[in-house]
Formats: C-alpha cells, structure tokens, sequence
DNA sequence: GTCATTGCAAACCATTTGCATCCGT
DNA sequence: ACGGATGCAAATGGTTTGCAATGAC
C-alpha cells in the first residue's frame, strides 16, 4: 500500500493523512507475517516519530482495522495483536497456536468455504468473514 | 455433572469442594446455551450465595476452565464469557456473530475434521481444539 | 489441625477518553 | 481558517493479587 492510495482511501472516509498513520501502516507492513501488539507498533514507531503517543497507536489502530488494511488477532497471551490484513491471499490464514512451546504457526489453507456454504445453507446466515484458532502441539512439542 | 463426579474430579486435581464452586458450576450447567460473563455469573450465584465475593467466582472460572467443564468464549464484546463445556456433543459447535443486529446463533456442525487432518499431514501440527467464529448476517439482517 | 479457599480491597494493566493544542487540507 | 488529529494525563473497567480469616478434609 503506497501512500497515494492510503491517502485516498483515508479522504474517502473524510479522514487525514497524518505522518502517524502513515508510520503506523508502514511499521506494520514492514513486519508482515509478524504479530504486533500496539505496544510493540508504539515503540518500533518511535524510532521514527519520537512524538507519537501511545493513545494515537490505538486510534489509528482502530481506523485500520475499520478500514480492512489490518486484521486484528487474538493470540490469548493477553494482548490484541494486529497483522497485515495481505489482500493478495485469497483467503484468510489460519494461525496453530502450540500448547507447549507457545509458538504461533500459521496454515495457508483456508478450506472453510464448504462449511460456509451449509451454514448458508440449514442457517440461512450469510458468512463473510471468519476467525479461525487450532489448538495442539508443533512437531518438536509433539515428540515429548 | 453431578457433585459426586465434581467432587472427585476436584481430589483428583487436590482441590477441595466448596459451595462456591458447587454454585457457579450449577449457574453454568443451569444456563446451558448461555453465554454468560463472570459479572453475570455473579449475579446468579449471589441468589444463593449472597456472601460470594467476584474474585472467587473468578478464581473457580479459571479452574472450571482448566479442568474442561467450561469453555471460554469471546464474542466481541469486550467480556469474556462462558459455556458449559457440553460432553454430550461429538463436535465443538460454533458461534455465528451477526453483525447487523449482534445477536449470536449456534452451529451444530463441526467439519474442521479434514482440515485438521490437512493440518497434521502438511505442518505437523496434532490438533486437539480448536476455536472459531463466523461473521456475517442473519435471516433478518441479510433482507435489508 | 492443616492447608487450600474465601472475601475484601487494593493493585494491575490494556484501552479509552477529555481537552487544549496542533496541523492537514 | 476550519475541523479533524494529536499528545498528554486522567479515567475506565475487567481481571488479578495480597492477606488475614475461614472452612473442607
């Protein structure tokens, strides 16, 4: 995302561009396949923009996340975690999160589309997005 | 689960019985299909327990979790809210969240089975749980 | 009697908010 | 110049913790 269309797409919802929301989206895009916490983004931000304040991470948080740029996770260590919301997959990733190690890994595949296809079906509820967490063991934590 | 099992299931772990854990397992299972937050958990149990303190029903949350007979749910909400962790299902159902009206349907249906099953075979990952949400419009919702 | 458990209040901590100032347009 | 955006500090609110008293076994 440059900033010739982030700019756009901010006028489009009447909002600014402003160098903090711009340092944010980059800092975030920089870090794609990371999970970043807003303190994580207020700190790598800073290096640049010592001004920024924490509280202006959290807003500009929220509008990205509104606006689809980034997807927000919840990796149940206690803290929001955002990434890159990648428009080139065709469909959303899916994260293993290991019981033993607590490492994150992530799964490409995205096979959800039949289910969705039934909840439409038998619940006439219309999916259009997901959040998707597997629990278990990593191959290293499986050995034990 | 009546408090016979509940009881030993506590000794197994070296826990005691108490009737504020007797109470706050009874609120959960009574509200089977509920999602209900400790704050209203708490609410219930003081019915009968009017001496009952937020911590403690905080504090048996937490054991109710770790030992499987509750699961931990976020809807979105801000709360964090609780179920009675039915043994009688095959499957883990699922939570539609409609994002129109906010309300919360329920998906019998579990056929994460074959991606699990990718999971294993192509990342080495043993599955064991799992959490997922949809989001979409319900009947209503989606006519507008 | 022993040691886990409880209730209370205080502490914690991520996130949000009020407000005066600043700045993108 | 206008109105949105920022930074700071204070407030919020769910959850956790320390500790003395209590109660299950």
């Amino acid at each position: 995302m440059n900033s010739i269309d982030f700019k756009k797409m901010l006028k489009e919802r009447g909002y600014k561009l402003t160098p903090q929301r711009q340092a944010v989206l980059d800092i975030i895009a920089k870090h794609d396949g990371e999970h970043l916490s807003p303190e994580e983004i207020y700190d790598l931000v800073k290096e640049t923009q010592p001004e920024i304040g924490l509280a202006t991470v959290y807003r500009t948080l929220l509008l990205l996340d509104d606006m689809g740029l980034v997807y927000k996770l919840n990796l149940d260590d206690g803290l929001t975690r955002y990434e890159l919301n990648n428009q080139k997959e065709d469909h959303r990733h899916h994260h293993l999160i290991c019981m033993g190690c607590k490492k994150i890994f992530e799964v490409q595949e995205d096979l959800l589309d039949n289910l969705e296809e039934q909840i439409l079906r038998k619940n006439k509820f219309k999916v259009v997005d997901h959040k998707v967490k597997f629990y278990g063991y990593c191959e290293d934590c499986s050995k034990e």
